[in-house]
RNA sequence: GACUCGUUGGUGAAGUGGUUGAACACGCUGCCCUCUCAAGGCAGUAUUCACGGGUUCGAAACCCGUACGGGUUACCA
């Protein structure tokens, strides 16, 4: 009885081979340089914002060196799957402009190089792991649980490294016939990995984010293949999947570091070359006096739903991340505004590798704002209608009810060398400008009148400001002339200059006049440009708006 | 516990032995501009790079130790 037996015992259906694969795989016919780099989420219906970010530096690589970007499903834990989550990646996918070149989704294969969801492979990782046995680098390992346990609370007592290797990996002594003995009498069993390595000795690997790292070797026989369901573990599962898929660069969490040594010793056994690694910090979040991972349980902004519901800008989530992919990005951008982050000479090395980077919202919200006020009122008007129809119905009732009027209110003081900042995001469009809308207005009840707080003296301001003065077809200066003309009339100071330097000798200002009309139209004592929302408005509403307040 | 990665302002960070008296951006503070606000302009915001020691003419940068933080230690990825 040889390996041989026991492979052919374990994987009698399989009959494809390593080199049938080879065959079935070939290297990609692409540049030399060119990189293929792969999202490979868990499916568990969310996307992380932490793997988001991982997404970003796959898809630039790939679009850059005019490589593939693949999505691959790695749903070999059945036990965490969630039914929609492929869905939902590849929305988010799709919202941020970065559909995958090679998929499998809604049916559909797109690619030479799939299945591209692990539990569609199973043969492909059986006929690995059966050389792998064949050649005497794997082997049924029969102990169960408790033993386990009961072994790894004597390692930890003994202050020995925990873990099934050297002595205490009882069954890679086996012999093949012992094994399929055992295996005929019904056992239960998982394939393990059999190490070669010598923990002491120490190996160079190069992370392309930290740099050469001198690493000790594996010696750990790990699982491989698990024994309910014959799916590999995901160890496995992403050497042969990069491997055929033909990966060259894995962009992965840092938290993958501490098993590198394992990988490198699964793909060595295989005969093969493994991909260049990027490692990349976690995203954490300041917790009080502590920062820890963001985590998607207790913090909405760790996951991307969060920015897709509030209303950020593509490119505003994009930047945000690329600034902390590579900070010298957002310097960059500032120099070459018209161009695309895909433009941008993207550096793994020039990847912070220090702990972890907090993300900042109010980061965010700047890039956000600077965005948004820099589209002209088109865009801005496509990109938040758009967003509305999935997000807010609120905002879609404001477009959908006269496009033309709501260009107009996002339009002021916008397509200018300076522009407003007003919206933070598109839900913030209507918190802005609602008080523009006679619907909305009705309900309005609290008015934030400031200085001048009389009933009356509101009344005879209102009045006397639309029957003497206002008319909707005085250009700006004029209008502000009136507004002084009425400022004086009425017996306030109409310079601001000589109201400052001596504020007791008049009873207000200018100022203190045109927040009256400001409040009375809009309810609030700030908003943008007075004279452009007149306009907006119109004398019939303004007359309305004014009338509540007439004594 | 064991193994491992890391530690520069409130935040992201630049920095690889000498025009760094620590860039840039966000935030914060103040002033200016101004009919309000948002902007914008100007200025301020780490006497110092976790701590201790060493190497050197010279260190935030190189070495050692300590402390602290993160990660891993699963038939989860």
């Amino acid at each position: 009885m040889t390996y041989k037996d026991l492979a052919n015992l374990i994987f009698p259906n399989i009959t494809k081979t390593i080199e049938d694969y080879e065959k079935e795989y070939p290297i990609r016919n692409i540049k030399e340089d060119a990189m293929v780099t792969r999202f490979a989420p868990s499916p568990t219906g969310f996307v992380h914002i932490g793997n988001f970010q991982q997404v970003v530096m796959n898809y630039i690589m790939a679009k850059k060196s005019g490589g593939i970007f693949y999505l691959r499903n790695e749903d070999t834990d059945k036990t965490r799957e969630v039914e929609t989550a492929v869905e939902v990646i590849m929305q988010v996918l799709r919202y941020y402009g970065m559909e995958p070149d090679e998929y499998e989704y809604d049916g559909k294969v797109i690619g030479n190089y799939g299945p591209y969801i692990q539990s569609e492979r199973k043969e492909i990782y059986h006929a690995g792991i059966k050389h792998l046995i064949e050649i005497g680098r794997a082997y049924p390992c029969f102990c169960d649980k408790e033993h386990l346990e009961q072994m790894r609370e004597n390692q930890e007592k003994n202050k020995m490294r925990t873990g099934y290797y050297g002595k205490y990996a009882s069954c890679r002594n086996l012999s093949a016939e012992e094994s399929i003995k055992k295996i005929k009498e019904g056992l239960p069993y998982v394939i393990r990995f059999r190490s070669n390595g010598n923990f002491d000795d120490r190996f160079w690997f190069q992370d392309l984010v930290r740099g050469k790292l001198y690493l000790n070797k594996n010696d750990q026989d790990i699982v491989i293949m698990k024994s309910d369901n014959l799916l590999p573990t995901y160890h496995f599962a992403h050497i042969m999947d990069d491997h055929f898929m033909r990966t060259t660069h894995v962009v992965r969490g840092e938290e993958w570091l501490p098993s590198v040594a394992v990988h490198i010793e699964l793909f060595e056994a295989m005969g093969w070359t493994a991909p260049k690694y990027i490692h990349t910090p976690l995203i954490l979040k300041q917790d009080g006096p502590i920062k820890r991972k963001i985590s998607k349980r207790k913090d909405p902004e760790a996951l991307m739903r969060y920015y897709m519901e509030k209303g950020y800008p593509v490119e505003a989530v994009i930047e945000a991340l690329m600034t902390i992919i590579n900070s010298n990005y957002e310097e960059w951008h500032t120099a070459n505004p018209d161009k695309s982050f895909l433009d941008f000479d993207f550096q793994a090395k020039k990847m912070s590798s220090s702990g972890g980077a907090l993300f900042d919202l109010e980061k965010l919200n700047n890039i956000s704002k600077n965005i948004i006020s820099k589209m002209n009122k088109d865009e801005l008007y496509e990109k938040a209608y758009e967003w509305s129809k999935t997000y807010s119905e609120e905002l879609k009732n404001m477009i959908e009810q006269d496009p033309k009027y709501f260009k107009q209110i996002i339009n002021i003081e916008r397509e200018q060398k300076k522009p407003r900042k007003d919206f933070e995001t598109y839900a913030s469009i209507p918190k802005e400008i609602w008080y523009m809308y006679d619907a909305l207005f009705t309900e309005a009840h609290s008015y934030a009148f400031q200085k001048i707080q009389d009933p009356e003296e509101i009344s005879k301001i209102l009045k006397t400001y639309i029957e003497n003065y206002y008319d909707e077809l005085d250009d700006k200066e004029i209008w502000f002339e009136k507004i002084k003309k009425l400022t004086t009339q009425l017996g306030y100071c109409a310079d601001m200059k000589a109201y400052k330097e001596n504020p007791d000798a008049y009873k207000g200002s200018v100022a203190d006049i045109s927040t009256v009309i400001r409040v009375a139209l809009t309810t609030r004592a700030m908003t943008p440009d007075l004279y452009e929302l007149l306009k907006l408005l119109g004398t019939e509403k303004i007359q309305k708006r004014f009338q509540k307040f007439y004594k």
